[in-house]
DNA sequence: ATCTGTCCCTGGACGC
DNA sequence: TGCGTCCAGGGACAGA
């Protein structure tokens, strides 16, 4: 699932695809939930508009227009942002797969769960959002505009300090790992970095966050970022449906340590890794290592 | 104020 | 082989 580090490779890839050019037409799918702004605005106010700078905030994307305005983007759980002539076996279903030849089962055809297609007046490659599970979304804010989820986002977790965490956590008693899975405090962090992040600075996931100590936090803190970039540096994680913009896959899913790793061994002593529930997500830690 | 549970959505895994 | 059922999961929201 895009996290922080999926949403910056994003960024780093499309803005030089995106920046500068100028929207020509947009097509989207029929009116949902993933469309805050209407998609009929989108494909009326979009055309003519040159995108001048893309942003990341937490795992929001902010694509910024020449007349001010911006376009708010979330890829959710399944969000998938690539260019025209990417081609990836996650572009397709099962069942799309199975009815084409070897050789047509990677090339992308828009589908349904493609919301959004943003073709540029130079006649070159298209950008596409496809998103399965329509968690992601769309929306355009005014020139003076803001949106309550970026008022409401923490520091981001690349800049975030350990006196940070420690502050909001000794006030808190939910699980340390629901504090860093709730984008207020610091933002970025998902469910694989959140678990990994906690194994390597050996905390338990379900410890109390007003038990997790100053110097702790500052272990956690210094051990998400090491694990954000390098994520960052591979590409971010391919596990279910994220691609990097030219439909390669990234390379961090090779290198977790006990994320969707349930009964194979910690890397650091051997212990069955353990898989627990925490606020209904997925939770992966080793009994041992972590306490 | 903080915390917990529910909901949005769909494909894939699993069982019969 | 085919169908029904369950599950994942970011984040908004309601209710405790």
């Amino acid at each position: 699932m895009p996290e922080l580090p999926e949403v910056e490779v994003t960024r780093r890839r499309i803005a030089p695809f995106v920046v500068g050019r100028r929207i020509a037409k947009v097509r989207t799918t029929r009116k949902s939930y993933f469309f805050l702004t209407p998609p009929a605005r989108l494909e009326r106010e979009l055309p003519g508009r040159t995108v001048v700078e893309l942003e990341r905030r937490g795992k929001y994307l902010l694509a910024r227009l020449d007349d001010g305005r911006r376009l708010l983007l979330h890829l959710g759980m399944t969000g998938q942002l690539f260019v025209e002539n990417a081609s990836s076996v996650r572009l397709l279903s099962a069942a799309t797969r199975a009815s084409l030849t070897p050789e047509a089962q990677v090339s992308f055809v828009p589908d349904r769960h493609t919301h959004l297609r943003v073709e540029f007046d130079d006649g070159g490659p298209a950008l596409f959002f496809r998103d399965v599970r329509k968690f992601g979304k769309v929306r355009l804010l005014g020139a003076d505009g803001t949106d309550p989820r970026l008022e409401k986002l923490g520091v981001d977790a690349l800049s975030a300090t350990g006196d940070e965490l420690w502050a909001a956590a000794r006030k808190r008693k939910v699980a340390i790992k629901s504090l860093l899975l709730g984008q207020d405090v610091i933002a970025g962090i998902g469910n694989i970095y959140a678990d990994e992040g906690l194994f390597l600075a050996g905390i338990r996931p379900r410890r109390a966050a007003n038990k997790v100590s100053r110097s702790e936090c500052q272990s956690l803190v210094d051990a998400v970022k090491r694990v954000l970039l390098r994520s960052i540096e591979t590409g971010g994680s391919s596990i279910s449906d994220y691609l990097q913009p030219d439909g390669s896959d990234g390379g961090y899913q090779d290198e977790r340590r006990v994320y969707a790793r349930t009964g194979e061994p910690c890397p650091k002593c051997g212990t069955k890794i353990r898989r627990i529930v925490i606020g209904a997500r997925s939770t992966h830690f080793c009994p041992s290592c972590q306490r």
